[in-house]
DNA sequence: AATCAGGTCAACCGCAGCTAG
DNA sequence: CCTAGCTGCGGTTGACCTGAT
């Protein structure tokens, strides 16, 4: 047995909205707000329209202070990066970007963001490539008896865009916070080594860590969704129907994240190479497992995306990867060719 | 000028979570 | 505690637009 359905479908009007519609709606809003009720809403000012439809049009639409269009640069970053930190959240990415609404940017994303990113991601990886060829041609016609790598398989691997999941100076609104960092994690499950520890944190690889990261990844990945959505509905939840409103108090999450990306990008300026991998594998919890719950083509693209974050390093062509790995990683933050 | 393909965006759908009764 | 109703969210659809052929 289905839910009921939240209106009389046979009497109400579907498609675009009427500029009479509009106003109706419009008027009855600025003038006696939402009444907490959107289902009945369209029965008072006698609109034939589903309680939903009315909302939609009202947050995408007719609500002041609304900007369609003319994304720009910096706007850009802020998505993908937020996109790269935390999947399809678009109501939170929305949050972050006023008078931006979450459809908005979710159609932003995918008509034009997603192929211009995959473009940049594309060129660069073909740049690589370019160079990794000559290289294994010279060092193959410098050593004929060796077959190299290439010549073992067909298929030439998905080279990786190394980049940190967010540049911290892009996202200039949020994130200073270390206590609100903190805080997060300690929310997270996480402790901090120096709260009453004796010592920094260290795996069982020796990588170090100011905090203690022995947290289950899942408990991580739930925790960090759960304080999001809470987050989220905190500064939604008060009966005004504000989804594009930054949050507003307190660290939000968005601070958090970066907080993460901050202390990790200040471990990775000193940690040597094993101490890198156990850092990507332990900050790889959050963003790979948000991928969860997706379509195929939105899992896609996720691993599109991700592909900027994880560099995937097949082990039969180890050794170009390493030159790679030399000329492209850790020579510092490249951001979709914001360098 | 007609047709087609691809892009864009407003709107719909269905699910999940929250909450009041 | 349970359930029904409501809200919010993310994915998808389809109408419209635009540029290429």
């Amino acid at each position: 047995m289905g839910r009921a359905p939240c209106c009389d479908k046979a009497n109400v009007k579907k498609g675009p909205w009427s500029p009479e519609e509009d106003a109706k709606l419009k008027a009855y809003i600025e003038q006696h707000g939402t009444g907490g009720n959107w289902i009945a809403l369209p029965q008072k000012i006698g609109l034939k329209r589903c309680g939903k439809s009315c909302r939609l049009r009202w947050l995408n639409y007719l609500r002041p202070n609304i900007k369609h269009g003319g994304f720009s640069e910096e706007e850009d970053n802020i998505i993908c990066n937020l996109y790269i930190s935390i999947g399809s959240r678009w109501s939170i990415i929305a949050a972050q970007l006023p008078g931006r609404t979450d459809n908005d940017i979710k159609n932003y994303w995918n008509t034009r963001l997603k192929k211009k990113l995959l473009g940049k991601q594309r060129k660069e990886q073909q740049a690589r490539r370019v160079g990794c060829l000559k290289q294994e041609m010279k060092r193959e016609s410098e050593n004929l008896m060796v077959p190299g790598p290439m010549n073992q398989s067909p298929y030439w691997p998905e080279l990786p865009v190394v980049a940190p999941p967010v540049n911290p100076q892009q996202l200039d609104y949020h994130f200073k916070d270390d206590e609100s960092f903190r805080s997060l994690l300690i929310k997270l499950g996480g402790r901090f080594s120096d709260d009453h520890q004796p010592s920094i944190t260290t795996t069982s690889s020796g990588v170090q860590y100011p905090f203690d990261v022995s947290f289950p990844q899942d408990q991580l990945y739930d925790n960090t969704m759960s304080m999001l959505a809470s987050q989220a509905s905190m500064t939604n939840s008060t009966g005004s129907q504000l989804p594009n409103t930054q949050f507003s108090a307190g660290p939000t999450m968005s601070q958090s994240l970066e907080n993460f990306q901050v202390e990790l990008n200040d471990q990775l300026a000193y940690s040597n190479q094993q101490q890198l991998d156990e850092l990507e594998r332990f900050y790889g919890l959050n963003v790979v497992n948000g991928s969860t719950g997706t379509t195929s083509e939105e899992s896609t693209s996720w691993e599109d995306m991700s592909s900027f974050v994880y560099p995937t390093i097949p082990s039969n062509h180890e050794t170009c990867q390493q030159s790679i790995l030399q000329h492209s990683s850790f020579e510092g933050p490249r951001y979709f060719g914001h360098q």
